[in-house]
DNA sequence: GTCTATAATCGGATAGAC
DNA sequence: GTCTATCCGATTATAGAC
């Protein structure tokens, strides 16, 4: 039953790289045809509009972010526990960013475009909630900051060396995000 | 003498924001002429193109910045010292990044459209070179990827806490910066 | 599922009057 | 310096045949 990849799968795969490339708003529908083969119309049999066919590429990462940061928190109402160890929860932050590393790219450079997905307000939301499991409630300004430097430099090694590989990426990536935080190396 | 604010500047001003606001290529002339009260054919009396008027608001903080590089760089060829005290190295980059912030988010989440610019190219010179002053040369892969955290996490926090007075990001900014880099807090 | 043909719209840019 | 009017190209999207 190998099924030779059927044309939606392409579609999105030529998508994908032509929107990491060159840019969202800079890629058109026609382009994307071409380089398939096909017309545009055909793109239009499988995707309502352009919009759906962008949701398409952007929403599988956003629900796996949504599902990281939810379930590491607590559901019970009490106060955030601070109890997570922040290596670990580094590590996986950086697995996380490295397995959506060519949407990641797209995103983050391209918020203005994918402002009717409200991807910068749930951006946003993530990052807070985790800078609440890692210090706890009502952190100190300087402590958020190295938060914000611990995290964001976390995603640019994601994609700045994007062409080695994780296992030799993640252990200094995890150590420097830590020693941002505040935790220095033992 | 004082001049109302001529036309030209005000152009400036109206794209710089709506650029930042909704991106670059997101933002039509019509635009920006409606929100000025003129129309398009007016804005070609004082920028001879699109990108001409793109490149006059891009062009200072490009120039800034190469300048900043460049002034602390060896000039006799011979090889990079890495003589620089990194905290005074990275603080001085902080308020580079930080005058140029609002520029700055517009650039960074652009580099597609900007791509006739160059400044995907000039953006990646700059950062080898720092890391170069930073840590002298050839460093070790670790190292760089702690410098990349270092210097990516200092931006990302001028674009942040952009609505704080820089005194109070500056400090603890660098700090986590330093920690990052491997120089801990003393 | 894919095509041809076409509608409707919007973008950047120019000519020429005032 | 700013306007009206206009050209040209490209884009999203649809209708209808195969």
């Amino acid at each position: 039953m190998a099924k030779p990849t059927d044309t939606r799968t392409r579609i999105l795969a030529v998508a994908r790289e032509l929107f990491a490339q060159q840019g969202v708003r800079e890629t058109s529908l026609r382009e994307i045809a071409d380089r398939l083969g096909i017309t545009k119309p055909a793109l239009y049999y499988h995707f309502a509009s352009r919009e759906d066919l962008v949701r398409s590429i952007v929403e599988p990462m956003m629900d796996d972010i949504e599902r990281f940061v939810a379930g590491r928190e607590r559901h019970d109402g009490a106060e955030p526990a601070a109890a997570h160890d922040p290596r670990e929860l580094l590590g996986d932050y950086f697995e996380l960013a490295w397995r959506h590393r060519d949407v990641l790219v797209m995103v983050v450079r391209e918020l203005p475009v994918l402002a009717t997905l409200e991807v910068g307000d749930r951006f946003s939301s993530w990052r807070r909630r985790l800078i609440l499991l890692l210090l706890g409630p009502d952190p100190a300004v300087a402590a958020r900051i190295g938060a914000t430097v611990a995290l964001g430099g976390l995603s640019d090694c994601a994609v700045e060396y994007a062409h080695l590989p994780p296992e030799e990426v993640k252990g200094p990536a995890v150590e420097a995000a830590a020693a941002a935080l505040g935790f220095p190396r033992p």
